[in-house]
DNA sequence: TCCTTTCACATACCAGCGGTATGCGACGGT
DNA sequence: ACCGTCGCATACCGCTGGTATGTGAAAGGA
């Protein structure tokens, strides 16, 4: 016998795994629900019951990317050693997580379109431009980089490995990908106060 | 009288200024087509006649946004003095071009999300990262910037500056402008050769 | 154990959407 | 003056996200 909880957490779990396929794979507005419900195997009343909309539904796919992705990213950085290392491993793992074409359709695409670049950008600073801030702060404050406003740094950095991530997405070539990591730490090193 | 190519003319024009407004206005998902040939005075029939749909409309509507901002960028560049200057007044010039909310819902939000990725990407780079790659080529050939592959700098730089449009569109905060554009200038400083 | 409540989901249905097929009147070449 | 073509209008359709309601099984008290 299956507990009411144990069922129910189930029918969420497989909502979730399935639209998260099938948006990755069409995207989110070719993706029906009606396509959902028939792969996952359940009805609509048991998605509404779930989810307050198709929306809700990808904030719940999204929010599971986006923990991967940082978990990835963390776990990058705490193998390399002193807070430089750290900070550029952190960043070449986040872009060579983004290379995958179904995390950055999610991730990157459809977020800020479906859930309006607002929401998007919250949960984004959540999940790792938080900890870019942070790493980043640690950098000026040790001196590794020049005293500045890190918030705008930050952002900027954001936003050019995202691009990166976006355009390794669509390339088969694999030797982009160390390119583009090549020009990404030639752009961080760049940044580092001269000695 | 009116021949038929003016009045031809004058409806599209209708129908892209239009629907450019209500994009900019509401994003691309919550406005009716409806609603689009209501304010242009006109019926679905014409719309029809005229673009293959709604995300062709929508394509013809990027297409002149991103015109106006290549404009306004190539403008700033060529008000400047040397090439370094130049470079250093486009990037500023398109940032604060895409301060503009309405413009960057259709330009960065939407965009991608409606016509693909691929697509998107190619009329950025018709539109303005090609005008920034041969801006860098100029740089590394007269020894401004060190030598390195400009394609993935390109990438970079151009995602970083999208992103910083992206957080000035929703920061009412007019410092947060000079914020930005200080931390950018001081991003491509970095990249300068030492001499 | 039995009865009742609650909950997780199924069923049936709807308004509105993008898209299409067809009709029609005015312009424009001959 | 004629008629083909062009620029739209009208009427209609399938399908989508969303909702209101029904239902059977688990949870809880006596």
């Amino acid at each position: 016998m299956v507990t009411r909880a144990e069922q129910r957490e189930r029918t969420r779990r497989t909502l979730v795994a399935e639209s998260r396929r099938l948006f990755a794979a069409k995207g989110y507005a070719a993706v029906g629900l009606a396509e959902i419900v028939r792969e996952s195997g359940v009805t609509k009343g048991a998605l509404y019951h779930h989810f307050e909309g198709k929306a809700d539904l990808f904030r719940a796919v999204l929010e599971q990317v986006q923990q991967e992705v940082a978990a990835r990213v963390v776990a990058a950085a705490e193998a390399a050693g002193d807070p430089w290392g750290r900070f550029k491993a952190g960043c070449a793992a986040f872009v060579t997580a983004g290379a995958d074409p179904e995390i950055q359709r999610i991730m990157l695409i459809d977020g800020p379109a479906v859930l309006g670049w607002n929401d998007w950008r919250a949960m984004d600073e959540d999940a790792s431009a938080e900890h870019l801030a942070e790493a980043l702060a640690d950098l000026v404050a040790n001196g590794t980089i020049p005293d500045q406003p890190i918030a705008p740094l930050t952002r900027l950095l954001s936003g050019a490995m995202n691009e990166a991530a976006l355009w390794l997405a669509q390339t088969a070539t694999p030797g982009d990908l160390t390119a583009t990591l090549a020009a990404l730490s030639r752009l961080l090193e760049s940044l580092r106060a001269p000695f």
